[in-house]
DNA sequence: ACTTGTTTCATACGAATGTTTTAATCGGGA
DNA sequence: TCCCGATTAAAACATTCGTATGAAACAAGT
């Protein structure tokens, strides 16, 4: 008995988040996961009970970690920067997300999987929006307030937040589009490009709101 | 025989069209979509050959079409100004998109049906991209440029331009979280609130083009 | 009334789905 | 050595899936 590595139940999180990312929730089998994982047909239900829990297993015991590890990478560059501007911050921000301390395929397991919790709204969306989501959003915002001179509106900056956010990750969702529109392919010398449009796009962007 | 107006063929589309957005390709079953539609379980088949070529169809004979009704819907909110601004375009760019000219639920459809797309990437958004948000994106960045003084990178321009794509996007799929961050309900009242921000924040982030 | 082409219907088919069951296998304590 | 809990394995489970089939219903032309 005692407690093995329990190597099957890690492999089948890993594969499982990666075909869910890859093709959604209903589109891959139990089949498919454990195939992948190398391991047999009932060890889904073993270890989780059944395909829906080891989503959410997915999401509990993977994606909230790598969150984590994408808001420390995001105040880990912001502390290098000793006299922050707002620049800084949402560079840092930027940075993060497209470039942060993960491997393109996780990256893009990443955000595809959020994306999907977003079109699908479940159990596991709660957890990503209030464990994750509204804390960093709401951090950044007491980052960014102190830039901005005279009083300003609450909401309009919460909305500048996310607004920053979204930009961040239609870019990087919507990559056939962008590719296609800029007639650019998304290699390693455009995404240094994207990150610095970005920038200056939502510096400006919220600066709309001590211009009024 | 003559044509009959093909009504199940209609209502198929149509019932295809809201639940595929609804639940994506995958998680809807034909019989759900025959019953929704009130007709057989084989009229799929008949009437479009498989479950696969009724979602092209989807696209073909319904997305397209609302598509260009948004393009109408921006011009002519767009040639009510005689003068227009910079802010004009955005806006009426904004408008388009969140307060266009369908109800509701038609919108939502719209727009997740895009997102699923690009998620999964398929025959449809060859067509998405190429018949529709590319000479979109490239017909707004014409009328953005003349709004720009001195050179402008073309790169950037058409960036910007998608960026404030995405942030509209943005804000209308991630909507729960968004939500949950503003601590707000998208009711009537937000949505201008919505608009007026986005077309803030987009315009001074579009001036980041200009002010280097 | 009969024919013709089109559409609808009930039904059946085989494959694939998530889950359950039952037996085999393993690894330390006694 | 035997035993026991934990894990894996193989097979079977009942559904559900997309699609195919062939007969009925229908409408229009002659």
């Amino acid at each position: 008995m005692a407690e093995a590595e329990d190597n099957t139940r890690e492999r089948l999180l890993d594969q499982g988040e990666r075909l869910f990312a890859e093709k959604g929730f209903s589109a891959v089998s139990v089949r498919e996961i454990t195939a992948a994982a190398n391991c047999n047909l009932a060890a889904i239900n073993y270890h989780f009970g059944s395909k829906q829990r080891l989503y959410l297993a997915v999401f509990r015991e993977r994606w909230a970690h790598r969150a984590r590890r994408v808001r420390q990478h995001f105040l880990e560059t912001l502390a290098g920067k000793p006299r922050r501007g707002l620049e800084d911050v949402i560079g840092a921000m930027a940075n993060a997300f497209l470039e942060g301390p993960m491997s393109e395929a996780e990256r893009r397991c990443h955000i595809q999987l959020m994306q999907r919790e977003m079109a699908d709204p479940g159990d596991a969306l709660n957890m990503v929006i209030e464990e994750v989501m509204r804390p960093y959003i709401l951090e950044i915002t007491d980052m960014v307030r102190p830039h901005l001179n005279g009083f300003v509106d609450e909401r309009r900056l919460r909305l500048s937040v996310l607004s920053i956010l979204g930009v961040i990750l239609y870019f990087f969702l919507a990559r056939p589009a962008v590719s296609r529109v800029v007639e650019q392919e998304y290699d390693s010398r455009f995404k240094p490009e994207l990150v610095s449009h970005i920038t200056a796009f939502s510096l400006h962007g919220i600066h709309s709101l001590n211009q009024e």
